[in-house]
DNA sequence: TGATATACTAGTGTCAAGGTAGGAATTATA
DNA sequence: TATAATTCCTACCTTGACACTAGTATATCA
């Protein structure tokens, strides 16, 4: 039941690009630098919110990425669901055609809950959230050194 | 974001001790038999909801295992605690002193929120609950063949 | 004493996570 | 037009977890 760097590096990039990409595009080297992750592993994982539309790319010079659409119709879900897959606890539970070949019945409603219940928290937040409370953030300039 | 074999197993253990074990104990071959799994793996799975107390154990012949309270007083929070260790997406969203070091607060509470979520929906499930499921399952009998 | 159980330790194959590395293709600009 | 900057694509690597399997020791009932 654990989110993977993948989708946690994701969420990152995509609050990046929203706070630095006012207008034009940010490069990954430039977020690269200012989140402390490797650039070459950030390639793969925006690579993943390109497909999943969330991010448009500019090659060469000057290039880099930029949003689609505005942050605040972007969900914590859209993201999520481009670089971790699907967030049930089990297969079936997204999809109960999954489910024919194997009656394991008497536990299916819970992984349905347990979804629903996910995906109610990470629909209702948006990238302007994770935008507007990064700029919180870095403003109060708490005691975070490292 | 998966449950793995551990938990899903651990559930059907607990839910056929709840349902078999009615009087005396129940053995981890007949659990097996059962199920249709490997007795050797579910030894380890049971290990460790012994070692939560879950269930207690009786070695030699006609030993086997037993809850340790009613099923109405064991949840799926407790059974999926036990074998999948913390439900939480990341480490610091159950326990905040984790996160002092890494400054990624822009998400915690994201985590959080998923957390007590999904604990809402474990906790409030027992053991009784799926006993019950499992007997009407069992009786109705549907088109589940494998 | 023997059959039946659990308890404990170790080994094994597969796969995903979490990267690293190199080069090709594209584009702005000097 | 050359070059620096940038994305795109493929391949590789290391580590650890998952899902088991196997063997032996220990305990208990009949």
């Amino acid at each position: 039941m654990k989110i993977s760097t993948k989708g946690r590096y994701g969420l990152r990039i995509m609050t990046d690009i929203a706070v630095n990409g006012k207008e034009g595009c940010v490069s990954l080297k430039d977020i690269a630098e200012r989140e402390h992750l490797s650039e070459k592993y950030l390639e793969q994982i925006i690579n993943q919110l390109s497909k999943a539309g969330l991010v448009k790319s500019l090659r060469g010079a000057k290039g880099g990425y930029h949003l689609t659409r505005e942050a605040e119709k972007i969900t914590v879900e859209d993201i999520l669901k481009a670089t971790e897959g699907s967030l049930a606890p089990v297969a079936c539970a997204e999809d109960n055609e999954k489910c024919q070949n194997y009656c394991d019945c008497v536990t299916s409603f819970i992984w349905t809950e347990i979804y629903k219940a996910t995906i109610g928290v990470v629909s209702s937040i948006t990238l302007k959230d994770l935008a507007l409370r990064s700029s919180q953030i870095e403003k109060t300039e708490l005691e975070c050194l490292k």
